[in-house]
RNA sequence: GGUGACGUGACCGAGUGGCUAGGUAGAGGUCUGCAAAACCUCCUACAGCGGUUCGAAUCCGCUCGUCACCUCCA
């Protein structure tokens, strides 16, 4: 399995050539959403670059596990309330079972997923499903010593792990001296930690809390950080391959991850590759919750946010966040989205030119055909030299639409064709289809009202029949039977229903 | 304050020191009943100032500007 894809890794900030532990096989997790409320564009670029990367993985021969969490339980809306997380305090204002908040925001985002052409998780753990284990994990960290009770809370000692040469902050460059220095220390529940720094672990649920567990510290909720600890080992190992997020989780949740995973009996950075998509940004600020700067999935598909008048397709927007690298920030606006649309679009019509490509009938391929296929091989070799470079997906498209000029080129005088190899122009053309359906899982979304063609259609069947022309008239009935449809001349004028065969 | 990014043409956005990225928009042309699509040609760049180099958008320094993380956040 000889390839040169390499990819850029936070911990070591290198990028290094992507060699699996257990080749072929390649565990892969990603910290998904926090299902209580609607994700919003931004939340969607994570799971589309990483489609993206699992798609690849698999198109190069690799046995893919990719795991993508689903956290319903234990964010804190912030230190500063009384301990009742996002979930629970939707769950109070809507009166609803708070599973049921996180079930309906799991649903909405699994119809999101999909239409934005995200293959499904091959495993999706949801926190709430996983507290024994995290209970474990937070008793093998206790055991190792990283890890105190205190009032019924469980806090992970960081002091203690770093002067174990654990090397805290070593996934974000950040010094443990130097948080200390910038911390603030006027934060609620702060009492119970020894350091500022610690994190909560397990954290002791109070009267109003609504979702809570038992525990050997009594009845609570796991802290931020566990559940992927302990998923991604239970799903993928105590070390796997490639562990993904968006940029903004690199501190403090991928540090506690790390931290966690160190001290607990896995004694390992969870993976090997940390990758981090960056931000999407509107006018050169993030999008953002916090900020009021978003727009959700569902807006962008319907139109008339503020930041987006017009309302753009699923497909289109897979295809804006693939134009960019996921490393660089992406500016959303009316003005990018109406050109991703037509590029879109214009990969899209490259796919119906591909069959066409078809030499006529009675013409002589020319007798050496190494200086057009080279050129053309050449163009088709590109379009993988993007990917292999740290999945650089603006690269490759735009070396498809170079391989597209060429294409829309022969399809424009198809005896021209003659200068080129079958061999290479199947190469080219296979290439072209695999990379922007299966790898970069671009479909054609037809745009196409299929009730008003029919209208159309029955409108020339009513002209021919006035025209006594019967012959289009059969011609036209036989079509339709074809496609299920059965047209019906009533007295009220010509009309159509599904055929009941 | 600490840490880290970034400033590319009308817009978005790639760029490994030397070879036109690409998409959208604009101009001209081919094709065409009209149009669209497509193809060909053209146009507007590398924040500023220095430096290293035969040569810098790409390396170094300074200045200006923008942003991110340090608090939940993809």
């Amino acid at each position: 399995m000889q390839h040169p894809l390499s990819l850029y890794n936070t911990l070591t900030r290198r990028k290094d050539a992507f060699q699996p532990l257990h080749a072929p096989f390649v565990g892969v997790y990603l910290c998904g959403p926090t299902v209580y409320s609607e994700a919003h564009i931004g939340n969607a670029r994570g799971p589309v670059v990483f489609d993206v990367l699992t798609r690849y993985l698999r198109y190069l021969g690799y046995t893919v596990r990719y795991v993508r969490n689903i956290t319903d339980v234990g964010h804190l809306e912030s230190d500063a309330d009384e301990g009742e997380d996002k979930i629970s305090r939707m769950a109070r204002a809507r009166q609803l079972e708070p599973m049921q908040v996180a079930e309906q925001f799991a649903n909405l985002y699994h119809r999101h997923m999909e239409v934005l052409g995200c293959l499904p998780p091959d495993i999706e753990p949801r926190a709430s499903g996983h507290i024994t284990e995290q209970i474990q994990l937070i008793q093998e960290i206790i055991d190792n010593g990283f890890g105190y009770e205190a009032g019924g809370s469980v806090y992970f000692d960081v002091p203690a792990y770093n002067a174990a040469g654990r090397g805290y902050g070593k996934l974000s460059n950040r010094v443990v001296e130097e948080l200390l220095a910038g911390s603030r220390d006027n934060l609620a529940g702060q009492e119970e930690k020894r350091s500022p720094l610690d994190f909560a672990l397990w954290k002791k649920a109070d009267a109003r809390h609504l979702m809570r567990w038992p525990s050997p510290w009594g009845e609570g909720f796991p802290g931020w950080h566990l559940e992927c600890s302990a998923m991604s080992r239970k799903y993928l190992g105590a070390e796997f391959d490639i562990h993904g997020g968006g940029l903004d989780l690199m501190f403090p949740h991928h540090e506690c991850e790390i931290a966690q995973s160190q001290a607990s009996h896995s004694h390992s950075d969870e993976a090997r590759v940390w990758m981090h998509n960056n931000m999407i940004t509107v006018n050169g600020q993030k999008m953002s919750k916090s900020l009021g700067n978003f727009v959700t999935i569902s807006d962008l598909f319907r139109g008339g946010s503020s930041i987006l008048t017009q309302p753009y397709s699923p497909m289109t927007a897979r295809f804006f966040l693939l134009q960019a690298h996921y490393r660089s920030t992406v500016d959303v606006s009316d003005e990018a989205m109406q050109a991703a649309r037509k590029g879109y679009r214009k990969l899209m019509n490259g796919l119906r030119v591909l069959d066409k490509l078809v030499l006529p009938e009675g013409t002589e391929r020319t007798a050496d055909t190494a200086a057009a296929d080279a050129e053309l091989r050449k163009l088709t070799q590109d379009c993988f030299a993007g990917l292999n470079d740290d999945l650089n997906t603006a690269r490759c498209v735009a070396s498809l639409f170079n391989l597209l000029r060429k294409f829309n080129g022969y399809a424009a005088n198809l005896a021209t064709l003659a200068q080129l190899s079958e061999a290479a122009l199947t190469e080219a053309t296979t290439t072209y289809r695999a990379l922007v359906e299966e790898v970069l899982g671009l479909q054609d979304e037809p745009r196409a009202n299929v009730e008003d063609l029919l209208t159309l259609t029955l409108g020339f069947y009513q002209e021919a029949k006035t025209a006594k022309d019967y012959g289009k008239v059969d011609a036209i009935r036989a079509a339709l039977k074809e496609q299920g449809i059965v047209v019906k001349d009533t007295k009220a004028g010509v009309d159509w229903a599904y055929s009941e065969e």
